[in-house]
DNA sequence: GAGGGCCATAGGCCCAGGCTATGTCCTCAT
DNA sequence: ATGAGGACATAGCCTGGGCCTATGGCCCTC
């Protein structure tokens, strides 16, 4: 479960991202302030390391190789994810100067902010932000009391005193280990059956846990479950090792469903999602940082999927 | 656009991790085999670095604070992209003994192989891989000259004296700068209307290029491009610059556009995709670990979407 | 053939991170 | 009560990776 010694470290990273962008091992130096050798030897021992020559040296600059620039393209994803890391811890530090202050709910701030936080940085730079979290009660409260600029909640109502925009929605999805006999299924799963099965769900009172309960109330409700666990991660690692159907968040996976770790079980005819809202004090319009930023998560939902 | 000091390294993000999982440092430091000192120590220097207290220490363990529990899952982002990374370098270092030798076309060994190899290693944990890249052409000959044991080709057609299966769809999209005024267009752009607008495109004989040019041929074929470029790396830098529309494979985007840094223009009645294939010598069934990855691959794409 | 990019090597410095040994605190069982 | 055990922190020391400056070699261009 370790990651191996060959994984080279951030600033190794973002040293050969900067040289392939920029075509010259000087000038990726000079972006990230370092001097030119020891740039060189940095891609060196990285080059070592990994055991591969990343990059063609020549007289005119360096490119990557054919190996480089997989490890370039791969590197990025990481470099990238770190990006997001660091926009999220800056906004933890939770500053005097911050021209913003959010606060959301927990499953916002883990798995939506951090990307929304980096497109602002990048739309405006030196925004300064600082992000709590609370539940939507709390949430509300403190929007309402001017503690907090901006506020993101879940649920399907806008608390009252404030007026809000569905920014997205959190869909819940069922998943299971690939050697469970649900994962080759074709026949979606039905409302009737799903109620009938005993779940690995989240404890009574979360968020998910309602969810779920309303949208299995026209079959009696979910069976007793399985197993009930206090965080989504515990749920995830239930899940791989094939501690039966799990229900929670669609963001809480993505990775693992895209890499086929865990499967998701189609349904039928259900509608396991809640919305995911924006609030701010009723009456009084978002306006600048608050207004750019709700801008962006906006924006991330308005376009429907569609049929290509 | 450089990563702020305030970022652990790649080793810390996993003792963090560690902690979180396992609930107390003492273990997670056994687990990464280092000494319950440098675990504790590294953990007080990373709490430093970010300026925020990350886990509550008790006699009888440790757990994240709140601050602590959104680190956790943002550096989980990070830590599984390195996962990737390490997955892919260890298949580039080609060694002797390995069991599975995978040629693929450079779309796929970007931007699908790392999880697929991700998810093998989980499977089949020591399963030696090694990768390599090559156009579709010389994937085919490679395959069928017993030099790869399995191959991954884009394209309409299964290259002749070899089988294959589809795996998954390389679909392109076009994407504007938030800014552009396409960004907020709703009525998807028509066939005609792409072919008629100048886009930022691959050169001339590459393949999302060939697929672009195939779909717009009922439309008279696309008009000369503004602009010309060798990489989908280039292509998006060009987006953002806001360059006009460009035109490139949806897997090369898809952080860009969660993020909300791209967006992707709707259009209407074109099917712009081409198949991804895994392929093998005809009348010999991939087998041992050529057939668990060939099952890896197929899975991910079997389950179509599908409405809630 | 002189100058300018560009990369590599050499020598010296600094500190992050690791290890062992030990200390402090709390809990629980005897 | 009291001693054992688990858990984290502190102290002192060592090593190595990474950085800097200075310099060298290569190739292209003017």
């Amino acid at each position: 479960m370790a990651l191996s010694p060959h994984v080279p470290e951030l600033g190794a990273l973002e040293l050969l991202l900067a040289v392939a962008r920029l075509g010259s091992v000087g000038r990726a130096a000079a972006e990230l302030g370092v001097s030119q050798p020891a740039a060189s030897a940095r891609i060196k021992g990285m080059e070592r390391q990994i055991g591969v020559p990343l990059l063609e040296r020549s007289p005119r600059g360096s490119r990557p190789t054919e190996a480089g620039r997989l490890v370039v393209e791969w590197a990025r994803q990481v470099v990238e994810a770190a990006q997001a890391l660091d926009a999220g811890i800056d906004a933890l530090r939770g500053r005097r100067d911050a021209r913003l202050r959010v606060v959301a709910s927990l499953t916002v701030a883990e798995y939506l902010m951090p990307g929304w936080l980096l497109a602002l940085n990048e739309a405006s730079p030196g925004t300064a932000v600082t992000l709590r979290t609370a539940n939507s009660h709390d949430v509300a409260a403190q929007v309402l009391a001017g503690e907090a600029d901006l506020g993101f909640v879940e649920g399907t109502s806008t608390p009252p005193g404030l007026s809000g925009a569905v920014v997205a929605a959190d869909r819940l999805v069922v998943v299971v280990s690939p050697e469970h006999r649900w994962a080759r299924r074709r026949a979606p799963v039905t409302g009737a059956e799903l109620a009938a099965t005993p779940l690995v769900l989240r404890e009574v009172g979360s968020g998910t846990r309602e969810v779920l309960e309303e949208a299995l109330a026209p079959y009696g409700g979910p069976a007793a479950p399985r197993l009930e666990l206090a965080s989504s991660t515990a749920l995830k690692a239930a899940a791989m090792t094939g501690a039966g159907p799990v229900c929670l968040s669609e963001l809480a996976v993505k990775e693992e469903l895209a890499t086929r770790r865990l499967v998701a079980v189609p349904l039928d005819g259900l509608e396991l999602q809640r919305p995911l809202r924006a609030v701010w004090p009723s009456g009084q319009r978002p306006a600048g940082p608050a207004r750019e930023l709700l801008g962006l998560t906006r924006a991330v939902v308005a376009p429907k999927p569609r049929r290509a």
